[in-house]
DNA sequence: GTCCAGGCTCTTT
DNA sequence: AAAGAGCATGGA
């Protein structure tokens, strides 16, 4: 399947730190979502899919494809010369729609960890519990697993992944969900009562809670504030240190996730020799 | 060896 | 309310 896209670039999405279930293969990214797989490549605006397992149903979707980052970008110009700059080096990024209950686990092993690490954790997890989706190009790839297929795992195999002390977290939350607590009842509540929900499951707290909405529930006014983010506002933005939410709400308002996701990556990926 | 990684929890002021 | 210690683990 072929697509004409704007405002759209892998390799930037790839590296923007949202998922960690893009694998770079040959010039693409196998992409692993939603218990489907995808090949994908992109030739300036020519993006093109090809359908592993599954079907071509949810990826519309899952790339936020609904969504003009154009008039985003438009909104939050002219603000900072830095975010600015930032919008015209990762304009081909996007929010991607994944799913709350993976991006829970997910993020909840992000904490004080490295993407490395991360990525891994996820995959270990993944090949040990999962199912087998499909093999592409002599890999095989597995689905995240559902709580149900880590319902006896303990917290000693959680630590046998990588996940290091965040072990026990990943173990009470899947005990929640199997008792019956209802997730997914999520979606229906506004941004403060998601919020305060999320709060609630040990190893969640401000920072992890703001991705999780961000990238699981697609709240695009969440802007998670991390060690990355605090420096890039107060350094590059003049942002005061002390009332960082503040200048947040009143900078950003309804698109701070995308306005975050730009500064997170110019942050990490600017050319050494500017600025 | 020390420091750090997309922080959080628990304890102490 | 605010600040500090401790936390697994691998890489720089």
């Amino acid at each position: 399947m072929e697509l004409i896209v704007n405002e759209f670039n892998i390799q930037q999405i790839a590296e923007s730190g949202q998922s960690f279930r893009w694998y770079p293969v040959k010039k693409g990214y196998v992409v692993v979502a939603f218990h489907q797989v995808i090949y994908l490549e992109q030739e300036a605006k020519k993006l093109t899919l090809e359908i592993i397992k599954g079907d071509d149903q949810i990826w519309h979707s899952y790339f936020d494809l609904d969504q003009d980052y154009n008039s985003i970008m438009s909104l939050l110009k002219g603000q900072f010369p830095y975010l600015d700059q930032a919008m015209v080096f990762g304009s081909g990024i996007r929010i991607l729609k994944q799913e709350a209950y993976e991006m829970m686990m997910t993020f909840i092993i992000s904490a004080n960890n490295n993407i490395k690490r991360i990525t891994q954790s996820i995959l270990l997890l993944s090949e040990r519990y999962g199912s087998l989706l499909c093999e592409y190009e002599g890999v095989k790839y597995y689905d995240f697993p559902t709580p149900e297929q880590l319902r006896n795992v303990s917290i000693e195999d959680y630590r046998a992944c990588g996940v290091g002390y965040r072990d026990q977290y990943l173990y009470e939350l899947i005990k929640t969900i199997n008792q019956g607590h209802d997730i997914s009842s999520y979606v229906s509540l506004t941004d403060s009562e998601l919020k305060s929900a999320l709060l609630r499951h040990k190893g969640i707290g401000e920072k992890v809670a703001h991705c999780i909405m961000l990238f699981g529930y697609y709240r695009i006014n969440q802007f998670p504030v991390d060690t990355w983010i605090k420096k890039v506002l107060v350094e590059k933005l003049h942002a005061n240190p002390k009332a960082l939410r503040e200048f947040i709400e009143h900078h950003f308002h309804e698109y701070g996730g995308v306005a975050q996701q730009y500064l997170f990556y110019y942050g990490r990926f600017e050319p050494k020799n500017i600025s």
